[in-house]
DNA sequence: TTGTATGCGTTATCAC
DNA sequence: GTGATAACGCATACAA
């Protein structure tokens, strides 16, 4: 049997209230009583109930992580780092996975489910505009948006500015002399903000370099997986005109998109270079390694962690956003040198 | 504010017995009843208190899921996959990371933290058999081991047959005409069962091949990523007389492997063949892509998650042992035909 | 079939 | 500074 407040007040002849007190660490309490009461706990292995606690203050001390899916490495990576970072404020975390699916974003987002269990909700990207919007009021919980920008200071968010990533990731590739350059990513079926922003930078720096924008260099991607790189570096490859440079949106997409161009007998960098975005462990180890957009991933975690708590504190407190850091790592896959 | 049970009743002029009834879909309530409180219930927007139910029940519908570290992609597959079938039978899963701290670990093994919020607990490598055996009585949480075999039908567990793995990976470098056979994964300062036993296969199936054991070319690794494999391979390739395959314990080791094998100068899988363990999607993406030991994770993970809820069902059942097929993957990685 | 009342383990309000 | 007790929201034993 596990021993309760009332078991520790009853060994130590004092009354709950103390016992609690003790737990709690309030300050009033005198030595010796302090002492009975912690010998008995010792005694008894005493341990408060997090679940009674909740109810009673409601409080959870879990924070909600949703992800489309937890074994995309970026996500992986950033639920280290944001369960590292939430640890270490006294907070857990419980990741949920959306999976690509409206719906069930829809019900995480206004917690039609039973996430009365969370204090808070960090909320990864893959939500677009519109839902957003929509729920706006119906909304209770605090909430923070990872990745996201640009919605009108509504909301807590914590991401880089996509625009520029963008910009810098294709400028890049620019200044390695490439002219055809394609880029892998675009979702025109969706509204969401980060593929948008990161076409936006695409062809900013397009612009600027005087280049035309052609059409068939740009290919969606519904997902962000290998195969979905994989599946958009062939068509490209396969257009009378191929690129001679690729930006993919994200470095998962890249890792497709390399072996494609292999498959394909070409070689990177010298006949196609590839630069993605996220700067995942994978990308260092490759063959050639990817050079990428790093994101900071630690950083984006601690803010994200800190922004939610800040909510949780003062709910009514204005919307912060936070830019995080990028830069842009040039490795092999952009080498310039053997061309 | 938030409407509680109380509140329907009084709009729907039943008592809160009833609405109980409606809500957890208790049968003998009569239709119009039934109506009456559905009506209330939508009208006030409730949602039962998940944590007031369990403070009443005892079951918090939380499983806890224990790695060392989940950017790992075999941990974060093996994630992915147990949420799911977890979701499927209505619980919800919170990640903790051990982070290869064996305090942390006992920590969570003995519910020493605050994880009287689980229902059950699966755990993930990284323990030994001592802590394992030491905690035995002391423990009172449903636990099932993951990919741990071998604890005299003490605990419920679900893996591989970890032996016969090792050797058939191992035979099938064989197969490929491969004679000087390296290994890297070997933990010596640890008593873990997982690394011990592809130990144990590896060097069976040399044995069998009439082959001697070089000391040499079992390395240890003391964590299982990337700069792990890395490291070992580059040592392995500057022996006197470097090997001709390296069996990997894992397929990131083995991603770090491929690298160092690239960078040493030398071909995969030409002058050197690599296999490792786990099938991640990363092997099937890289170049070249990654011989491997399958291992059906999403089998795993119903199973682990069908374990661990039948011992919640029934805490003194006998453990129960699942063995998860597994499977050689020949890829470019051992390819002979070019040798 | 439905209503009433109690308790899950804690914190907080009120007295002392 | 400490003790008794109500309340958090729900499920259920017992009554009706």
């Amino acid at each position: 049997m596990v021993a309760t407040l009332r078991d520790v007040a009853t060994r130590a002849k004092v009354s709950v209230r103390t016992v609690s007190n003790v737990v709690s660490g309030y300050e009033h309490v005198s030595p010796q009583m302090r002492a009975r009461v912690e010998k008995a706990i010792a005694d008894l292995d005493y341990r408060p109930n997090p679940v009674a606690r909740t109810l009673r203050t409601g409080r959870t001390g879990v924070l909600g992580l949703v992800v489309p899916e937890i074994d995309v490495p970026y996500f992986a990576e950033l639920a280290r780092e944001i369960i590292h970072a939430a640890a270490a404020v006294g907070y857990r975390v419980m990741i949920d996975q959306t999976g690509h699916d409206h719906e069930r974003e829809r019900e995480l987002l206004t917690g039609g489910d039973r996430n009365m269990l969370f204090d808070g909700v960090l909320f990864s990207p893959l939500v677009t505009r519109e839902e957003l919007l929509e729920m706006q009021g119906s909304r209770t919980m605090p909430l923070v948006l990872l990745g996201e920008h640009d919605f009108d200071g509504r909301y807590d968010h914590v991401a880089i500015d996509n625009v520029q990533a963008a910009h810098d990731a294709t400028a890049h590739l620019l200044a390695g002399g490439r002219r055809r350059i394609a880029a892998i990513g675009a979702q025109p079926q969706e509204n969401y903000a980060t593929p948008q922003q990161r076409t936006a930078g695409y062809q900013r720096a397009l612009e600027a370099a005087g280049l035309p924008l052609v059409e068939e260099y740009l290919r969606p991607a519904v997902h962000y997986r290998r195969a979905d790189g994989y599946a958009a570096a062939r068509e490209l490859l396969a257009l009378p005109e191929p690129p001679d440079a690729i930006f993919c949106y994200s470095d998962l997409l890249a890792m497709g998109a390399l072996r494609a161009v292999f498959d394909a007998g070409l070689r990177v960098p010298q006949d196609v270079a590839i630069i993605g975005v996220d700067d995942i462990e994978e990308g260092r180890f490759s063959r050639p390694s990817l050079s990428t957009v790093s994101l900071d991933t630690p950083f984006i975690a601690s803010q994200a962690v800190a922004r939610v708590t800040a909510r949780i504190a003062d709910p009514d407190a204005p919307a912060v956003e936070i830019t995080a850091p990028h830069q842009v790592l040039a490795r092999e896959s952009t080498a310039t040198s053997a061309k």
